[in-house]
DNA sequence: TGTGGCTGTGCAATCGATTGCACATGATGC
DNA sequence: GCATCATGTGCAATCGATTGCACAGCCACA
């Protein structure tokens, strides 16, 4: 009777909810259902006006709604006050069984019941719970702007290798070139404190690193730094990495030489060109206007644009230097699409050695830098940020060296 | 007088910790310090026979351990009770304020007071406090062999990028090929309490796909499925891709057919196979065993590996067919160290169409299949799983189709 | 035989947000 | 003017592990 009067289908969903554990009662039913608005209280006050109680409501709910407890509902994973009682002990007492570190404190018959048990029931500790009272979830957050972009791959690895033996996990972003999308996964990652944050996207101004560090978080950049150097940062050495390179193509005997630039917002993009200028300045070339391309996005389809206008200048250059590996493959692109044969027309270069660049035809020219050991040592040094030995914010720099190969030649 | 009595060192740490918040009593400085245990009772009942405090006791630690306290000490995020304070309402009404979906129970004037004070005093509410409460984190575990295979990074970024808006975040593990390493990779996320876990790492039969269900835990598998279809997998037609590519292999006039397969416990591998093996058995073409390389982890050395064996074979094979594009880069490289040409003395196939497999020398000719797209429908499937709609477990295909670069020649 | 230190364990508070439920007040219908 | 119903807010329990502190019992040394 009242069951139509109340509107059937809430009901079932309120009582099939009542049914489970620590779920939506009436706030939460009242938040999807917006037709119709009622307490727990009333359908209890009705359902005793005749004779029946809740256990009744819920079994009518399950019928009329076809819902069925479902079996994750009655089967919860074992928690600590369990080990407890079937050891027969508190549950500090298992808590501090269970830690390596406090286990010393109890008696090797505790230890060894309370492990046994612990196995036996297939107890974990849970825990979000531990990170509750020990404000730490032995989580760090990682930014990158792209997997997809083959430098990330080897950081995001060694990073993990670092961290992995000290039970650290590792939670990623990708920000995708956005600011906007990058802000928004770093504060998702400081609401779910993590205990510390790697930045691989950092600019020279970084409003991302001042929020971190605003939070208090330990913070590291890796591959970038701040101008500030607010952040402990490991990179590779791009002044003199770009310096090497555009010396060797100046020994090659190339006097135009064009430059396609990363963003120089970024200290790796201002870093690589400045190594560029300073060695063809050294060297008493010009890099005329018209020579330079900064792209926004150093990415394929750029160093493919850049190239398409840099071979149809009226004197185009003999040698292009690429920002990086991804950019000069664009403009080994536009090479094939022009018909202009690289590396006898021109000359291509790139930077970072990623994977499989030896493949490439013609093999291309290019700096080598350890990305797994950079992301290693952000690693280490995120490390001893968040047990809080922080000697110094510093920039540590990797070497880099020019690997030779077949898309820059003597002229 | 008693400080030395009792350890110098010792007291200090203890009353600098007892300074700061929630942190280190005796249980955490004797778990520390082990050469002398003391309670903090008696540092207490020695202070008070010399007529002092903790606060003097503290002052003195200060001094002596040259131990400052830290800015992060005082000046804790707020929290939801400050903001509720401030607005003078309770907590849960800042709760349900800050909450979209039940904001309509508020009052407007007190959702706009709420948000303006929470934005004011830059309030966060902590995930870590409310996936205690509510069970979930809003975090999802991504388990792969290593980002550095190529064929990961783009399923990682088809993923998060349909999970993101959901609100939904990535935690990515290596397995690194190691079953010990994955299986306790999966246990930190299972004790991180992830709302599901996405494996790309499955076998055929696969424990880990065992403990992810134990755990009641939503788990989808993609790229490779477990042989029971325990879980919704999303996968590309290996079968039907490598039958495309061997018919084609067959067309362009080769007989002498080689094939370096992958590991037979993964779908992958075996459903690869079965595609060489079908379609060459169609055209009567016979696999003989010296023909056939089965490696356990298809990477670039396995392929090198094999090609040398392949290529010093009385009567070598004219083509030969990877599981996939790092192995035949592996096999392309074995060729340039042997001075064999590829494809003029032997044809060889990949497999994934990985990025840059276009620009390797020769032109690589492969299977394109659509990674992104196969960790979109992943992180889909999963987000139906988490949100309960189970429809059926089941096993999603993604098309894939052959390639023709450079690398396969007519004979 | 006390005094003091050490060992092993229990008690209970705590972390911070969420939410089931109650209830006061205002609105509406008969 | 009396039932109802709707609205907006508060109260307090809860999630599960950790840990500061107390304390009982034991041992050793004086």
């Amino acid at each position: 009777m009242f069951l139509f009067h109340l509107n059937e289908p809430l009901i079932c969903a309120l009582c099939a909810c009542a049914g489970r554990r620590n779920r939506c009662g009436a706030d939460a039913v009242l938040s999807t259902v917006s037709t119709r608005s009622f307490r727990l209280t009333d359908v209890r006050k009705q359902a005793a006006n005749n004779g029946q109680d809740l256990a009744w409501l819920r079994k009518c709910a399950i019928r009329c709604a076809g819902y069925e407890q479902r079996e994750s509902d009655k089967l919860m994973p074992p928690k600590i006050s369990d080990v407890a009682r079937l050891a027969n002990v508190h549950p500090s007492t298992v808590s501090r069984a269970l830690d390596p570190t406090k286990r010393s404190r109890i008696s090797d018959e505790i230890v060894a019941r309370v492990t046994k048990i612990a196995n036996d029931i297939g107890y974990r500790p849970n825990a979000v719970a531990a990170s509750m009272r020990t404000g730490s979830t032995r989580t760090i957050g990682v930014v990158v702007h792209d997997v997809n972009d083959p430098i990330y791959p080897p950081l995001i690895k060694g990073l993990e290798d670092a961290v992995l033996d000290t039970g650290l996990m590792v939670m990623l972003g990708n920000g995708g070139f956005s600011a906007d999308r990058a802000s928004g996964l770093v504060d998702r990652m400081i609401a779910r404190a993590v205990d510390g944050i790697v930045l691989a996207t950092t600019v020279l101004d970084d409003p991302l690193v001042e929020k971190c560090l605003a939070a208090k978080i330990p913070t590291v950049s890796m591959v970038r730094y701040p101008r500030d150097g607010s952040v402990t940062s490991v990179v590779n050495d791009c002044v003199s990495g770009m310096e090497q390179m555009t010396q060797h193509v100046i020994e090659c005997g190339h006097q135009r030489v064009a430059c396609i630039a990363g963003p120089q917002t970024s200290s790796a993009g201002h870093n690589r060109l400045i190594g560029v200028r300073s060695s063809l300045h050294r060297s008493g070339i010009d890099l005329p206007p018209e020579f330079l391309k900064i792209t926004d996005q150093p990415r394929m389809e750029a160093g493919y644009a850049a190239t398409m206008e840099l071979l149809s200048l009226a004197t185009p250059p003999t040698a292009i230097i690429c920002v990086n590996d991804v950019v000069a493959m664009g403009a080994m692109r536009a090479c094939r699409e022009l018909g202009v044969s690289c590396p006898e027309d021109v000359s291509i270069t790139g930077f970072n050695n990623v994977a499989f660049t030896e493949f490439v035809a013609p093999g291309l020219t290019t700096v080598a830098v350890d990305f797994q050991r950079i992301g290693d040592l952000a690693g280490r040094a995120l490390l001893s940020e968040i047990e809080g030995k922080c000697p110094q914010k510093n920039i540590q720099t990797v070497p880099c060296h020019v690997v030779s190969r077949d898309s820059l030649r003597v002229i």
